[in-house]
This record gives C-alpha cells, structure tokens and sequence, in this order.
RNA sequence: GGGCGCGUAACUCAGCGGUAGAGUGCCACCUUCACACGGUGGAAGCCACAGGUUCGAAUCCUGUCGCGCCCA
C-alpha cells in the first residue's frame, strides 16, 4: 500500500505500471484454470508492414477492454499476440525498404548486405537477390518492425500474455499450417487443377476472389467486323480487340431477335482468319454493345463462365509475363494471320492493343472510332494493371463456392456465432452466397508457407503432378525446394526418376486462417489447445470478414467439425475528419505514438473506447483531451476522497450517503450487462456520466460533512460511502482506462485493481439499506437551482444565502428537508423556507442584500 | 442493380414508444481549503423529408432523398 501524493499526475505512470504489470506477471494466462473457466481472445495478427496507425489502437484497445473486464470476473484470460509477417506485404515492405528484389534463379551470396535500410532513392533500381537472400532481409526488417509495433502496445497497455507471441512466418506457424494443409489434401478438402486464374501480371501470382476488387477505368468500345460465308460482316463490340487472336467463338443470348439466324453458322475472325461458331448463352448481354460479344481465351471471367459451360477450345496467348505467346499458335494458319501475330507477339495487352487496332484500320475491318467508356475492371487489391486470367496449375481448399452441400453447412457455421454487432452476420451470409468458385491458396512468391509438397519426375524427364510425395506430418516443417522426400536423396532432384519441390508458397491467409490453432499450440501441447478452443472471442475489423473470419471458419469446420470460436466481435474503423477511411495509400494516416505522449495511453484509449462495436468512427483529438480530463479528475477526486482518512469500522447511515450507494449499485449492474453484451462504450458512457455527477454534486453535497462539520459519525458515513464509491469506480474504469485506476489503487490497495474482482450490486445495494436513489436527484436539483440564482445574481458560488426559499411538490419537499443539511452546506445556506408549488424554483435571500 | 449501416445542437455522438440529451466549441461569471490540466451557469435542435400505425413517434412501418461500406 502507498500513500496519496500532494500533487498526482499522470507524468510516468505508463512506464511504471507497465514494467509492473510485466515483472509481477498481471496478464500471464493461468495454463491449469479448466476450460470453463478459461476466456480465450484469437487476437488479429497484425501485418507487419512497418506503419502503424491510429486505427490499430483503436480496435485493440476495444478488445483489450474486454479482456481486462473478463479478467477481474475471474476468467483465466488467454490473450496472445502474433504478428502477421509472412507474404507479399512483407515482400513489398522488403523491396521499398532495402532496394531488392527477388531473383530465385541468382546462387546464394553468404553475408549479403543490403544496399540500403530504408530511405531508397527514388532513382534507384532494385537490386536482384537470390531467394535465400530475400528471405533473410524479411526476416530481418520484420524483427525491425515488430519492435516498434510490440512498444506500442505494450505503452498503449494492451493486456496481452506476451510469453503467447507466435509469428505467422515462424516455425510454429509453419508446421501448424503444412499440417493443416496436409490434413486438408489427405480428406480432398484440398486438390490442384490446372485451370484459368486470375493472375496479377506484375507480381506474377494468382489471386483469390476476397483478394479483388472492381475499379471503374478508362476504355473504348471498338467495331469489329467478322466475316459470314455469304460475304456479309457481323458487328461485335469489344473493349479488348488485342484478344482477338484468343476467340474462340461469338455469343448472344438466346432470346434474341437479332441472332437467331446465326446460332450454330460458323464466322471467320477479322485479320486472323480464324473460323469460330455463333453460340447462344444466357450470359449475353442483349442491351451491351451490339448484344453479340466475341469469347475470348481469356478476357475476363465471364468467358471463363463461357468457355467452361460451352465446352469451348482454350486459345489462351497470355503467359506469366502478362505478354502475348511469342511463338505463333498452331490455330492461325493463314500468312496474313501469321503476319498479323507476328507484330504483337511478345508484347503486353496495351502495346499489343496499338498494333490490333492500326491493323484492323489498315484492312478496314474496325468499322468507326473507338468510343471511350469508363467500365469496372478486377484488380488484385494491391495492383496496379488489371488481372488477367492466365491457365495455370493451382492449389485450392473447398469453400463452398462450388458445392451447395459444403455452402449451406458454412452458411450454418456463421449462424452459430453470436454477432457483435448483430447485423454483421449479414456481411458473412452475403459473401459465402455470392462465392463462385473454391479458395485459391497458391501463390507464386517467396516468404510464405511453403507448400509441403514433391512431384515425382518420370523416367521421361516430365514432372508428374498426380504423382505427389509428401512428407509425414513428424517432419514439419518441410521446404521441398530445400529438403528432400523420403526415399530420394538430394542428387536426385529434377532428374528422371527422381523428385521436384512444389515451387509456391500458401498465401497468408491460408496460414491466419490458423490463429485460434497456432495460438493454441494445435496437436503441438493438446492440453493447452483444449482449454482453449473453440475460443470465445474473435475480435477483428468488419472489412475483412469475407477473408480471415470466413476462412478460418472454413479450416475450423473442415478439422474440428465445428466453429473456431463463440462471439465474433466487429470493430468500424478509423475515419478522417472528412469521413474517409485512414489508409496509407490515401497518405491521411496518423501515427499514433505522438497521440500517447501528448495526452497519455489512458485518454487515447477513451478515445477508442468511445467509439461503439463496429461503428466507424471519426478520428477526433478533442475526444483525447476529455480521456485527459476525465483521468486527471479520478486522480483529483480520489486525492479528496482517500485524503479524508479511514473511517471506524461501520456503515453509510445519512440518507444521502446511503442514495448514492443505491445510484451505484444500478450503475454497476448497467456496467455488468454492457459489457457481457461486449459493449465497453455504454459501459464507459454510463460509468463516466455517473463519475461526473458524483464529483460535481455528491462530493459537494457531503464535503462539509466528512471535513466533520456535524460530528464524527455523520462524517463517517461520508467516508464510507466515498471509499465504496470510489473503489468501484476505479474498477469499473480499470478496463477502459488500466493506468490512472492501477495508480490510484496503490495509494491505499494492495495488489493490481486489474486482479482485483469485477465489483457486485448486491452488497453495494445491501449497504444502501434500501435508500431510493431519487432522493439524491432531489439534493442535486435544489443545488443546481441555488447555483443559477447565484450565477443569475452575478455572485460568486461562494457567496452566502441568509434565507433560501425553495418551492416544489409537497413529495419533493418532504424530500428536501431529509437531506437539507448537506444542501445548505455545498449552498452556503443559512435558513430555508419552502412554499408549495408545481415545480422546483428557489429565491435566494443574499448575505449583505437589502 | 442487390445487401447492410448511417442521417439528432456549429462539431463528435448518445437516446430507439411517454415533456429533446451529453461532451466539445461558443458566451458570461467564479482563485470555494481534491482539481485553473479547474469550477458554475447560459444560449443553441421542424431529431433528413413525406406518408402511415398509435391516446402519444426522434424512436415502429412504408416510401423518397443524401452519405458510407460490401457485393454484382
């Protein structure tokens, strides 16, 4: 127990109580408590991109009250960290920071430096390094970052178990996910097909569906003429003539007038000569363009719809590069087609568009100009230039999004969450009804997972893909492009007879997709993952519920047949003062460490904690200079209140006192239900709006008293009432803000108020000894009247009154005058009269008045 | 085009069937012995709009408009 400082401030106290916190192990998660017993957080992993922002305070700290509320009711609270470190924002944070890029086909170069650490020229051209090289510079500038963002927190006074931190790139990490993916493979949740994908040109992978987006770009409609057998032209309307060389056939709908006659004849391609058929689709848009469209190897996903339902040829040209083929396709056959390709091949879709376009003028087949149109276009949501879908050999884990049976069972998934806020289930039911195809999780890249899987090379020297090797789940984790299968030695890699490494790596949410089992420690410690999973918590921003909580429901409900956890709670987020979302990109971010030096974690977390569960919320400084305010005031009052002394063994007997008490007691079941509902902001609201009216009116009423105006035993009752009051207070607080109550409860409690038991009505009430809490309402109104009649008097409030005369129902007065002493007290009243009336009205008789 | 959310004081937001609320900002006053990193009071709103249900609607229903997000 410590002692009350004259003049409190909250200079220091996050150094002090979160070295504290660390050394007497507050937060470590208590690994024997049973599972009921347990309240288990499956905390966002943070991706590790070097910048942090207001809006990570934000969302942690509304978990973090939670965790701290469960906490003080008892719960063993299993709250880890981890940091999302492994995939392409890592790569791309590694090739801005250090000036590199990856090269897999360069040798290894044992102590390579990095040309630079941060502050990369703008002219300077990446270096080529080879993927070992890359790897260790991720490693490297993720440990970089993932100090300042561990510093953060721990100012910002998460309540974290930081002896629970696992990185998803880690070895940990990496085992749990081969292991699920190998589990997946093993019961056909997991398969390859060599299929069209979408495919980001630039960063030369494949792309999921939740990783796209649609962004409306610049286009033109160009005529084209195709040739009928008669010598007549068919107009077609396209946004990509440069894909001529890929159709493989015209479709319109069914029911259109225009085509009928045409469905099933054959036509002949402009400049290539090709001869394609006439199909009907339901697909064919009869209001676009000239309502017949040329199908194209590919375009865009509704020929790969096309292509699949019409059992078309694939004509594909696009490679990996994003350019066309540069050898000639065996379908072009005549010498002005030959020509024709000749001029595009190897060149991407824009430069090959030029050339398609000058030629098409050239022979005359493009009838009129082209006709520029803003239209949606995919993109991955990181990219640049449009995807496009490329053939390729991919990994995928069923989702639903081809199996109705699997669907409605995920669908099922997410109704047995419970929704925090409600309506957010809505956002999961839209987006599992509206998948179109299984999870892609390869990717072509190089920090990731990899996926732990060897092809076996025939005696022909061909890779067999329906050969697979893998290895036994005791070996985890593998890197096939470095260890070797069982059975084979390492000579024999890529050789006939021998082995190959599956070349990708899972994408980064087919591993997060894992936290509740890598945090668990899944089949690494069962005794640990069973008095944690399922969890109780996810807590997670609302953007990203159609990946990471759909997937990791999808990998929960394919291993464990059931969900990964019980509540999902929704987080909004951060907006700018002009109410657009704060994101690097649009460069509005604000750093959040500056905020926690100028106005204390406590108040930054007020801030936070105000904003209600998944509303998005306006980034507002004023907010933190009230969190200020309201922590400097606990500091003040608790000073007053903890000053007056320890009263003799007894109870609140004044009315007032004991009102108070009944006033609390309501608070602290509103408190109680506002957070089981994971609802921290009414829990502050009313806790708050209670804390304010006790210091501007309760301490006022009783001041004179406790000082021992009237003798000790009614100065006792203040005394007892005030230290219940304050002490709840300070719990009730304690989650919303941990620093400023912990600092208060040293001065006259032992241990930490964040161990300290959630408080409970009953008592409070049983002390109020049935009191009715109007009566204090009654003692505040009458003071408020008495301070405008002196504010209306141009007064000072410590200006005397010889006579009050209050007027008011007769209930209300008989009221009054059982708490009138302590009125005229905080009033400075010397005499009362009353006088019946309808309403409250006081006249004041001033001291020195005529 | 479909889904979801939101439109309440100048600002940020609460209230979600019973006489319009808080804080900030603004104005005025006050060094009262917890607090000038303070205190007290005040002005300020057709609760987006239009219908409907109801004794009674900011609150429930329908529609319209505006903003945002997600999906096509």
């Amino acid at each position: 127990m410590g002692s009350v400082p004259d003049k409190p401030t909250l200079e220091g106290l996050e150094d002090k109580w979160s070295a504290t916190w660390e050394s007497a192990g507050t937060y470590r998660f208590d690994r024997k408590a049973a599972r009921a017993e347990v309240f288990s957080i499956d905390t966002p992993p943070p991706t590790v991109s070097g910048s942090l922002h207001v809006g990570h305070v934000f969302s942690y700290t509304h978990t973090d009250t939670i965790a701290r509320y469960q906490r003080m009711r008892g719960k063993a609270v299993f709250y880890p960290i981890g940091w999302d470190d492994n995939g392409l924002a890592t790569e791309r944070r590694v090739q801005n920071f250090s000036g590199v890029r990856c090269e897999p086909r360069l040798p290894h170069i044992e102590g390579f430096p990095a040309p630079y650490s941060g502050d990369v020229p703008k002219d300077h051209r990446a270096v080529a390094v080879s993927r070992p090289n890359f790897v260790d510079l991720c490693y490297h500038v993720t440990e970089l970052d993932e100090r300042a963002f561990e510093a953060l927190f721990r100012r910002l006074g998460l309540s974290f178990d930081w002896g629970l931190l696992y990185t998803t790139i880690g070895k940990d990490a990496r085992r749990i996910s081969q292991r699920a993916f190998l589990r997946n493979l093993a019961r056909g949740e997991a398969y390859q097909q060599d299929a069209p994908t979408l495919y980001d040109i630039d960063e030369r992978t494949a792309v999921a569906q939740a990783e796209m987006e649609d962004r409306e770009v610049p286009g033109a409609y160009h005529t084209l003429a195709f040739h009928r057998d008669d010598g007549s032209d068919l107009r077609i309307d396209t946004t990509r003539p440069e894909l001529l060389p890929s159709c493989v056939a015209l479709v319109a709908h069914p029911d259109d007038a225009r085509y009928q006659h045409l469905f099933g004849s054959k036509v002949r391609t402009p400049l290539f000569g090709v001869e394609v058929p006439v199909l009907a689709h339901r697909l064919a848009n009869p209001d676009k363009g000239t309502g017949i469209a040329m199908i194209c190897t590919f375009g865009d996903v509704t020929d790969v719809t096309w292509w699949r339902d019409l059992n078309l040829p694939s004509r594909a040209l696009l490679g990996f590069d994003g350019r066309f083929a540069s050898e000639v396709p065996s379908w072009i056959t005549s010498a002005a087609g030959l020509e024709h390709y000749a001029a595009i091949a190897g060149l991407a879709p824009k430069a090959a568009q030029a050339r398609v376009v000058e030629r098409l003028r050239q022979t005359g087949e493009m009838i009129g100009e082209p006709r520029p149109i803003t239209h949606p276009v995919k993109f991955y949501e990181r990219g640049a230039r449009p995807l496009e879908i490329v053939a390729t050999r991919q990994w995928y884990i069923r989702n639903g999004g081809r199996d109705e049976d699997l669907r409605a069972a995920l669908l099922a998934r997410g109704a047995e969450l419970v929704w925090h806020p409600g309506y957010m289930q809505h956002r999961y039911d839209n987006w599992v009804g509206g998948l179109s195809g299984d999870w892609l999780i390869s990717r072509q890249r190089y920090f990731g997972v990899p996926i732990p899987v060897w092809y076996r090379v025939g005696l022909d020297g061909n890779i067999d893909y329906d050969a697979r090797i893998v290895p036994t789940e005791g070996r985890l984790p593998v890197d096939p492009s470095s260890d070797v299968p069982e059975g084979f030695d390492a000579a024999q890699r890529g050789k006939p007879g021998g082995f190959v490494g599956d070349p990708d790596v899972m994408d980064t949410w087919a591993t997060s997709s894992l936290t509740p089992q890598i945090a668990g420690r899944w089949e690494d410690d069962s005794d640990l993952f069973e008095r944690v999973f399922p969890m109780d918590m996810r807590p997670q921003a609302h953007d990203i519920i159609r990946t990471w909580l759909f997937a990791t429901v999808v990998r929960s409900h394919h291993e464990h047949s059931g969900v990964p956890w019980r509540n999902a709670a929704l987080s909004g987020w951060i907006l700018d003062p002009d109410r657009k979302k704060m994101s690097k990109s649009k460069g509005n971010v604000v750093t959040p460490m500056h905020l926690i030096e100028q106005y204390g974690a406590d108040a930054v977390r007020y801030w936070s904690a105000s904003g209600r569960p998944g509303t998005d919320t306006a980034f507002d400084e004023g907010q933190m200079k009230i969190g200020r305010k309201l922590a400097i005031k606990i500091l003040n009052a608790s000073r007053f209140a903890i000053g007056l002394g320890e009263p003799k063994a007894g109870a609140p007997t004044e009315l007032v006192d004991r009102a108070l008490l009944a006033k609390l007691a309501d608070l602290v079941d509103e408190a109680t239900a506002a957070f089981d509902g994971f609802d921290y902001a009414r829990s502050l609201e009313r806790t708050e709006s209670f804390f304010w009216s006790f210091t501007d009116d309760y301490l006022e009423l009783v001041k004179n008293r406790a000082y021992g105006a009237h003798g000790e035993d009614a100065s006792d009752s203040a005394k007892h009432a005030l230290r219940i009051a304050l002490e709840t207070l300070l719990m009730l607080f304690a989650p919303i803000l941990p620093y400023v109550t912990e600092e208060v409860w040293s001065w006259w409690r032992t241990g930490s108020v964040h161990r300290a038991p959630w408080p409970s009505a009953k008592p409070i009430r049983d002390a109020s000894a049935a009191a009715d809490p109007r009566i204090l309402e009654v003692a505040s109104a009458v003071l408020g009247e008495i301070r405008r009649s002196k504010t209306d008097a141009k007064r000072a409030l410590g200006a005397e009154i010889a006579t009050l005369s209050v007027r008011d129902t007769a209930e209300r007065l008989a009221v009054f005058m059982a708490v009138q002493r302590d009125v005229c007290d905080a009033g400075r009243v010397r005499a009362v009269v009353t006088e019946a009336g309808e309403s409250l009205g006081v006249t004041a008789a001033f001291v020195g008045a005529e």
